[in-house]
This record gives C-alpha cells, sequence and structure tokens, in this order.
DNA sequence: CTGTAACATGAAACAAATTCATAATTTACA
DNA sequence: TGTAAATTATGAATTTGTTTCATGTTACAG
C-alpha cells in the first residue's frame, strides 16, 4: 500500500467539498485527474472508498477512516512547514553551546536567560566534556557554538570578540603576597595554587605566566565549582588566578585580596566561534551582542 | 513546499543506514535517485539539510528535525496501513444497526455484548429513529445491519433468517381472557391495547391480526419501555402482544398469563438484512451466527 | 422517461522520478 | 602529502507516473 500526503489531501478535499466537481477548484485539477487518483488509491488500499453508484460522490464508512487519519496527518505535515519557514528566516534553530573555558559559566547562565526572552523557540543547551575538541565539534556540527580565548583562522568558523578580561591573582587579605602592587610569575615558585580541572594549557596562569617562565608552583589543587575555589582561598588554603569578572559578580570577596599579575596586567581576550555560514543568523547575532554586553550587565 | 512521505522515508533511510550508498539497499534505489531527491527536498524546505561537504552524509540539525518528524508520521501511516488490511480481511470494521422491531432491544443488547468478546475491533453502534427507511439507510451505508421482520427481494440487499417467534397475547392473570385457550381478533374490540409507540403496520399484532380483520381495540396507549408495558399488564391497566422471547427473558412475567393469537398461534421470522457484498465478512457472519442462538443463550 | 449534472475511461501530452554512465570530492591510509 | 578507495554529484536518456482532453456512461431530479 503506498498512499501519498497528496492522496490523503485528495480525499480530504473531495469529502469537504462534497463532489468531484467541486473538489477540482480547491485543488487546481480536472475532475479526471481526481477520478484517476480514486481509483489508484481504491487498487492501493483495496476497499471501496465511495459508496458505490451515488452521485455526488459519498464516502463509505472506509473512506471516512481515510479522512480521519487525513485530518490526523496533514496538520502533522503543515507544522513542519511552518517549522521549516521559521528555521529559514532564523526565527528558530539550535544553539548549543561549547565552553573551552570553565569559569565562562559565571557569565554564561545569566547571558543565556537574558538569551531565551528574545528567541525561546530556540532549542538551547551546553554541552560538557567538549573543552578538548570544541572547534572540531563546531566544524562535525556537534555544536553550534563555541566560546574560546583561542582564535584561529579557520575557512568555515568565524571567531567573534566578545570582551577582554584580565586574569586576576586572588589571595587571602592576610596573605603575605596581599602587600605587592603586582603578582609575578616567580611568586607561585612557594605557592599552592588552586585552579579548575582542566589540562595546564587550558588555564591562563599557565599558558601566559608560569609555562613561559617555566616556573611550577609548589602545589596544584583541582577543584571544580568557582564558589568552592573563591571559599578556599578565602581561608588561606591557596591562591589562584581567575578572570575578573568572576570577582566582580562574586559576592564572596570581602576576605579576598586582588592583584594584577605583571606590572602591566594580562589582558585577555574571549571569543564565539560559529560557523561562517550560521554567522548572520538573527539567534546568532542576539547571542553575540548579548554576550558582549553581559559582564556590564550583571555589576552595575 | 511540497514534501511527500516518500521523502520522509528517504531522509529517514539514509540516516538509519548512515550513507547515501547504505540506503539505497533498504530503498532499493540507486544511489543517483537518492541524490536528486536530496537535492529537491533541500530545494523545497530552503534549508541545508546536511552537512556540507562531509562523506558520508551526515544530518545537519535542520535535517535531524526532519527525522524527527519522520519519526511521528511514518507510523502514523503504518498504522493505516495495517487498518486496511484489516479492514480488507474482515477483522474490522464498522457495525451500525437500524431496528426495524421496538422490542428486539431485549435480545440485541445481549448479543452484541456477546460479539464485542469475539470483535473488540468493529465499531458497533445502534441507530435509533431509522425505522422508517431502515433498508434505505442501509443502501446509503448509513447503517450496516437492519433487523427486520418484513423481507424484501432486492438486489443488492441480503435477507438472512435469524430465528422464528411468536407474537404473544399477555394480560394479568386475572382478568377476563385468562381463561381462554387462545385469542382472537375480535377479542381485542373491546380491550385497551398497550403498544410500543410506531405506527400500527409496523406492530405484529395488528399486521397479522387486526388490520386484516379489520378490528380496532377499544384504546391504544403508547409505551416506550418493554419493562413499563410488562408492568402496565400486570396492573391490568391493559392487554399487550410482545414477542415470546421477551416474556422468556424478562423477570416480571408472575402477574402475567400468556396466550397464543389465533388456534395455531402465529409464527413469524426475524430477518437481518445486509448488504450483499458485505455480506461474508467474518464479523458479520459472526453477528449472525450470535443472533441465531443468542434466544436460547437467554433463557437456559 | 428524459435531460442534466456528475463521474468514469482511454489515449495523448506532459511532468516527474529513476537509471546509467561518469565526474568530482572526500576520506583514510601509507 | 599523495594516492587509492569510497562516497556523493551531475547530466542525459529512459522509464514511470500524472494530468488533460475528449468522450462515454450513469444516477438522479423533475
Amino acid at each position: 500500500m503506498n498512499i501519498e500526503l497528496k492522496h490523503l489531501r485528495t480525499i480530504l478535499a473531495i469529502h469537504e467539498a462534497g463532489s468531484l466537481q467541486k473538489a477540482t477548484q480547491q485543488l487546481n485539477m480536472t475532475q479526471s485527474a481526481l477520478s484517476h487518483q480514486l481509483r489508484y488509491i481504491k487498487q492501493e488500499i483495496g476497499v471501496e472508498i465511495f459508496v458505490p453508484e451515488t452521485r455526488p460522490l459519498r464516502l463509505s464508512p472506509e473512506g471516512l477512516e481515510l479522512v480521519e487519519a487525513a485530518r490526523r496527518i496533514l496538520p502533522e505535515m503543515e507544522k513542519l512547514k511552518y517549522k521549516f519557514i521559521d528555521l529559514r528566516s532564523g526565527q528558530t534553530g539550535r544553539l548549543f553551546i561549547a565552553i573551552e573555558c570553565h569559569a565562562c559559566f559565571e557569565w554564561l547562565f545569566p547571558a543565556l536567560n537574558l538569551f531565551r526572552d528574545h528567541h525561546s523557540h530556540v532549542d538551547v543547551d551546553i554541552k560538557p566534556g567538549l573543552a578538548f575538541k570544541a572547534i572540531e565539534a563546531l566544524q562535525a556540527e556537534e555544536v553550534d557554538l563555541v566560546i574560546s580565548a583561542d582564535p584561529e583562522n579557520l575557512p568555515d568558523v568565524v571567531f567573534h570578540e566578545l570582551f577582554t578580561y584580565e586574569p586576576t591573582f586572588i589571595a587571602a587579605k592576610d596573605h603575605p603576597l596581599s602587600t605587592r602592587d603586582y603578582i609575578e610569575a616567580a611568586d607561585f615558585a612557594d605557592q599552592n595554587v588552586i585552579t579548575y580541572p582542566v589540562p595546564q594549557e587550558r588555564l591562563d596562569l599557565f599558558s601566559q605566566l608560569l609555562l613561559p617562565a617555566a616556573i611550577a608552583p609548589k602545589s596544584v589543587r583541582q577543584v571544580e565549582l568557582t564558589s568552592v575555589i573563591l571559599l578556599l582561598v578565602g581561608a588561606n588554603k591557596g591562591v589562584s588566578v581567575l578572570p575578573d569578572w568572576v570577582l566582580q559578580s562574586s559576592r564572596e570577596t570581602e576576605h579576598l585580596t586582588r592583584k594584577k599579575l605583571t606590572k602591566n596586567g594580562v589582558k585577555r581576550k574571549l571569543y564565539a566561534a560559529v560557523r561562517r555560514r550560521d554567522s548572520d543568523k538573527p539567534y546568532i547575532e542576539t547571542f553575540l551582542s548579548l554576550s558582549k554586553t553581559i559582564l556590564s550587565r550583571l555589576s552595575p
């Protein structure tokens, strides 16, 4: 049995119009075409669709089953159609985000909450566990946006600059280093450092300061949650380096002292990478402009 | 956008098989045909269905929407297909019944309860208000079976004999006529008769006895419910004539006396009329054989 | 019983889908 | 990086399916 949507539409139109003749207008076809189609349908499903030998055509009980089915199935297809019209116009879509930067949760969640107000039909999700191969995942369409501090030059991916931030040293208020104007690589040699549980090359402290200076801290302790890091640092269990925005938006900074790294401070930039072809989708643009301004919204 | 079920099947098969190449087997088509179809689909819905420039083909987020839709819609069509296979084989169908005979409810309900055990998927209903034009309604496919005592010779309708019954006189135990061996037409001349609210020519008493004899009862009172008729007769408010099966299956006969009509009794037959072309459908045959034996099942 | 409106049918014209042959790309692997 | 293998894309030819046109047939109203 090979019934197509076309056939359901035909049956439905004939039923609603009341006769072949009238259905011709609705379907923009000749009466003959409909008649041929009916013959095909009847042959396919093997039962009489219409009460035989009546004139205007009237559906048989079996035919009414078809009408019922048509009324269930055709609206589904309509919905699909409108979904794709939305997809085409960028009103809806998928925004799966991979973050290479662990601390980014701090501003990403608030940003996505704002995003939802603008594009409630976009399917938003954060995909963890991709930090390592995030850009590959982007190219493979497993995710649609990557937050990264390391832009690359790729033909099919665009890196949009979001904002500049400063990896900032923090220690307890009564920590010996709290008297300094700034902190240098060498200062870490006898410190217990608390970091996120990611490879060192993915942490600003190491990639920007310690690895180039070939200096290792006395110890490294890995902690998942930002608020726990702040707690431990406040309790003098170690020191850490976190992006300045974390300290801006946190309420737990009263026991802490913050210092810039090196005399001039370290400046880094955060980027959102998207596939070039997605780059001008409306909801992507919304996300980018929201993210660029999220920090000022968080700490007024 | 004109997407057909065929296209949903194609997308789904490619997704599940993992590549065009592999999907060819499943769909019995050449790789080329699939490729052409994909081009058509893409043009129709206006968005990229597959991640471009990857080999084997992999669906884009938008393509996955199509797969989802296919997984919702295609099973619906499968169900429809099996429904028609069932319809064709007579496993399922519609059994709308018109009854010309008012008292038939008494055995029809029990019969339909048994019927349901055999054909739970058949859509059963009793259509009231058609008593007058029941056979026409059958021919017009408004109903599928008519219970009637008056068989006709029609080209497209078959009358199946169900059983013989006897219209039987009833009166209160202390009624003057209770001493008779049998009741004749003339006896009704001074009786108050209680009947169903239908035209006289549709009542056995009149069609078989009083109209031929040109005798009218003293009065006629019309009552809808069989049990109410029995009650009124028992209370000596009048006499009545009911099919013998009503009296067999009723528990309210203790205050009543029953007599045959005329010396030899009146014998009538009940028929089930169905469209000739429905006549050998399994569920129709079930109904017929059940109805033929229902009386003996009711009063063991 | 007859005329009319409605549906059916067959052949022809048209449109669409499929195949075949082959080109172009991508991927995996050396 | 280069090369073979695998996979998809493409164009022309072919096949298949659909629609129309012209006309036949039938149900239904009056």
